[in-house]
RNA sequence: GGGGGCGUAGCUCAGUUGGGAGAGCGCUUGAUUCGCAUUUAAGAGGUCAGGGGUUCGAAUCCCCUCGUCUCCA
């Protein structure tokens, strides 16, 4: 039954995105793809969660857009309301942004009304169902809607909170499109309007007009370049196109949610705890597909994290719908089948996504029967304490140390009519947080970036041959300056380097740059997110100035290893890909000269059979000579060619491609050998664990190789010369070093046991009976405390009802043990206190327990006296 | 980035102001049996994650590193 009395347009959600995206096309816009989750040279963001974040440069000049208009459909996550999802029509971790963006382009009049124009005349929704807020100040925005559009002033609302900013940068007044869904809706309150909590106005288009800058003072100066930034949620438009009650319904969610209730056995719309439930894991196995399919693994930290918990979340509201086993995997296919239009590299990573999904789902469940476990020995101890309600600080050792959902923790006490102390639970997570914020402040070490806004950066280039260049701006302490001199901490720009900077894992070249005055030592090279290039160093020699031409030396051993070890990381890559399997993803690299460093994904240690071959296909390139290739292409062709490409889509005109012969192609920005044969050999340090499901491989190539194989060969050989054999020998030789080592330990165990017992004999002859209690004491001679421990063992044996005290010199020190048979303790010997004399004398400490005890000293002179004394106490014993 | 837990035999784990490294399963050998399962006896298997410190003495207490689980950001 359609949830309002209008006609409407049915449109589903892919056609209302491709409709989207036409409309802008037609209005010159530049349609891009929708960029990856992981933000790309933005470490400030964890998760892409907006649909203008992938435009930060451009918004803020750092960075030319390719076209002043563009126009995207952005997935997002934001996980900050994640508690109010499903509870409301409209909350998602996971969503789709529509967003039309201007680069110092079109302002307001055209935003505003092709804003209008679509949802009026492409979505047909009706003009009198919709209402418009501006912000108080601004009546430029107002006279366009009530000007221009024709709309009658009562139906644009004047609201305090239409600004956007956060912190310093790029801010404005924004405008958004309202639709009144009607009474029935609302929450009832006479007050309801627009602006008002509840779902009757649902928010479905946000205008951002970027008009000023916003400075460390809060001061507001207009901005030169005026920028418009929109925000039209994919699924709210849907569900009010599809009129239906939630986002849930429309045909981007609800194909889940009946899966999910097919599952469960649980039917949609019984009821409200239930529904909540079918919901969340809708929307929670939207985001985690899309994070895993975007490069995101599940981890104990940083977007790893998110996608934890939102897993979890989703196992969790699994349960409480009674589902038992393992669900997700059968989930992932259900959303696959959704994102296969717009994300057809979900379909491809399908087998890739349901592998994380299962495993960390299986994960969960140990840690929930651990947990489970734990909370039942809690409740044995209350039941047996006769308390009610469990602590605070428990409860929140089960979530926080444990893992184990608080609300379940809730649940299972009630099972057992017992309760949780809430109000403390809570202290405790505040505590907690308040001690992570603590720990943040303290390392907000920015980076110093050269500000070049305002200087014309277009001709700056990069080239590898250049050899000299003209000096383009000098920098000290961030500040720009004409002239630079010997000691100086500075940064360099040159109109054309040969130096490459850091990036895509590769490190930065160093070098040297000379002037006609001076020169200075390039330690670092890093680049703006526009791709300038800067050089970080010291001033050696006299001084620079602004405009001299100067020679560029890039260290070119430095460069040509580093060249190696990147090139091989592409082998690597593509010969772990073909003994591992295809699930192998790069996860992250580091490349500098000394060696090389690769994170793959992976579920389980590589074996080290496998990592043999790995070298050995590597190796084998290598020896093939392949010419390595650079070609800038087409991001169509780069894909056609079966390039490697990080993770999703990228946007950008033209890429470069690196190609190893047919052996690898690779998306790659950073500096190659031209033939693999350049890199000479290539070994595997070492593989190893780095957190779930990600593996690291580290290697040296060329001449790090041979210096770690050389290493190698030196331990072997200087190994084998100890062992007097040799090295391919080495190993019987050890082999029968071992068992001799074990056969006489064995033997000299059976004749020190001969020993012992002569010994034995001649101490249990020279022994003094007090009472009825045997007392034999004796000086020893023997080879640690183990042996003393074994020689008082077997006299203790031989006793009826005595005790033996015995002292040993070991190097410096001396040692003493005592030991009663139980016969002995009941005449009142204590092992513990005869030792704890024993070693007062003899300048140390001791105790034990009352039938075997020991002790040592500093003294060893004073061994026969301290025995002694231990003789009078055990009399002392024997008599109270 | 900040907290908490854990790391002991091949596996699952126990180990008490710091005082003798253990259990169950698995493994090897013998006995039982026509043979297997079973039962039973014996045995092998440990740098107590690594390093440093305190102590006469550290699996145990303190510090650092690594691995792993977990919460917060």
């Amino acid at each position: 039954m359609p949830y309002l009395k209008w006609r409407l347009m049915k449109l589903t959600g892919n056609e209302l995105r491709k409709k989207f995206l036409q409309f802008f096309a037609s209005k010159d816009h530049l349609i891009l793809p929708s960029y990856p989750l992981i933000p790309e040279n933005d470490p400030s963001l964890l998760l892409i969660g907006a649909g203008m974040a992938p435009f930060k440069p451009f918004f803020t000049g750092k960075m030319t857009p390719p076209h002043p208009r563009i126009a995207t459909s952005q997935r997002c996550i934001r996980t900050g309301d994640i508690e109010n999802v499903g509870r409301t029509a409209r909350h998602h971790t996971f969503f789709e942004m529509l967003g039309n963006f201007s680069f110092g382009d079109y302002f307001k009049k055209e935003a505003i009304s092709w804003a209008w124009e679509f949802v009026t005349k492409e979505l047909q929704l009706p003009i009198e169902k919709l209402w418009i807020t501006i912000h108080t100040e601004d009546d430029e925005a107002f006279d366009i809607w009530h000007d221009i559009i024709g709309l009658p002033s009562e139906r644009i609302v004047r609201l305090e909170d239409n600004f956007w900013e956060i912190g310093p940068g790029p801010c404005g007044p924004c405008s958004e499109i309202y639709v009144d869904l009607g009474e029935q809706r609302g929450c009832g309150s006479p007050e309801c309007a627009v602006g008002c909590d509840c779902d009757r106005f649902l928010e479905i288009w946000n205008l951002v007009f970027t008009q000023f800058n916003r400075d460390e003072d809060g001061n507001y100066t207009p901005l030169a370049k005026k920028n418009i930034d929109t925000g039209a949620g994919l699924e709210r438009i849907a569900s009010v196109l599809q009129n239906k009650p939630s986002n849930f319904e429309t045909d981007l969610l609800y194909p889940i949610i009946e899966h999910a209730s097919a599952l469960a056995g649980v039917p949609y719309g019984q009821a409200s705890n239930s529904d909540i439930s079918l919901k969340v894991i809708a929307d929670h196995a939207r985001s985690m597909v899309v994070m895993i399919a975007d490069g995101v693994l599940p981890s104990n930290e940083g977007r790893g994290y998110v996608l934890r918990r939102v897993l979890r979340r989703a196992v969790r509201h699994g349960r409480l719908l009674g589902i038992e086993k393992p669900f997700l995997t059968d989930i992932v296919d259900v959303v696959g089948i959704l994102f296969a239009e717009p994300y057809p590299y979900i379909t491809e990573k399908k087998a890739y996504i349901k592998k994380v999904v299962a495993l960390e789902e299986q994960r969960f469940h140990t840690t929930l029967a651990q947990g489970t476990d734990l909370l039942a020995g809690h409740i044995q101890e209350m039941k047996e304490a006769c308390r009610e309600v469990l602590d605070g600080e428990t409860a929140f050792q089960l979530y926080d140390t444990f893992g184990f959902p608080w609300e379940l923790t809730h649940e299972i006490l009630l099972e057992h009519g017992l309760r949780l102390d809430k109000q403390a639970f809570d202290q405790a997570m505040q505590e907690q947080r308040a001690r992570a914020r603590a720990g943040r402040q303290e390392n907000e070490a920015k980076t110093v970036m050269p500000d070049l806004s305002g200087y014309d950066v277009s001709k700056l280039r990069y080239s590898e041959t250049a050899d000299s260049a003209h000096v383009f701006l000098l920098l000290r302490d961030g500040k720009v300056t004409d002239e630079i001199h010997d000691g100086e901490e500075v940064a360099i720009i040159l109109d054309v380097t040969s130096f490459y900077a850091e990036g895509g894992g590769q490190i930065g070249d160093s070098g040297l740059i000379t002037g006609p005055m001076g020169n200075m030592q390039v330690t670092v090279t890093r680049k703006l997110p526009d791709g300038t290039i800067y050089h970080l160093g010291q001033v050696l020699e006299g001084s620079i100035k602004t405009g001299e031409c100067v020679v560029i030396q890039p260290d070119i051993e430095k460069k040509r290893d580093t060249a190696r070890n990147h090139t091989a990381t592409h082998l690597l890559q593509a010969a772990l890909r073909k003994v591992l399997g295809t699930h192998v993803n790069q996860a992250g690299s580091s490349v500098d000269p000394d060696r090389l460093r690769f994170d793959f994904s992976h579920f389980s240690p590589a074996a080290e059979d496998q990592l043999a071959e790995v070298e050995q296909i590597v190796n084998q390139a290598i020896w093939d000579a392949l010419s390595v290739d650079a070609i800038e292409t087409s991001q169509e062709d780069a894909r056609e060619m079966g390039a490697m490409a990080l993770f999703g889509e990228k946007y950008g005109d033209k890429v470069r491609v690196v190609a190893a012969g047919d052996f690898s192609k690779e998306l790659c920005g950073g500096t190659h050998v031209k033939n693999t044969a350049e890199i000479g050999l290539f070994t595997i340090l070492s593989e190893a664990g780095i957190g779930a499901g990600l593996r690291r491989i580290e290697a040296v190539t060329g001449r790090g190789a041979y210096r770690q194989l050389k290493k190698m060969s030196n331990v072997l050989t200087a190994s084998a010369a100890k062992l007097k054999t040799r090295n391919e020998d080495l190993p019987e030789k050890i082999d029968a070093s071992l068992a001799r080592e074990k056969q006489l330990e064995q033997e000299l165990a059976i004749a020190n046991n001969k020993l012992d017992k002569v010994i034995v004999e001649e101490l249990i002859a020279a022994q003094q009976i007090v009472g009825e209690v045997s007392i034999v004491a004796s000086q020893a001679t023997v080879a640690d405390m183990n042996a003393l421990r074994s020689l008082a063992d077997k006299v203790r044996d031989r006793l009826q009802c005595g005790v033996v005290i015995l002292g040993a010199v070991n190097q410096d020190k001396v040692n003493f043990v005592a030991m009663a048979t139980a016969e002995a303790l009941n005449k009142g010997i204590h092992a513990g206190n005869i030792v704890k004399e024993m070693a007062r004398i003899a300048g140390g400490g001791g105790g034990g327990r009352p039938d075997m005890a020991q002790a040592g000293g500093r003294e060893p002179q004073k061994i026969a006296a301290a025995i002694q004394a231990a003789v009078a106490v055990a009399i002392r014993q024997v008599s109270s």
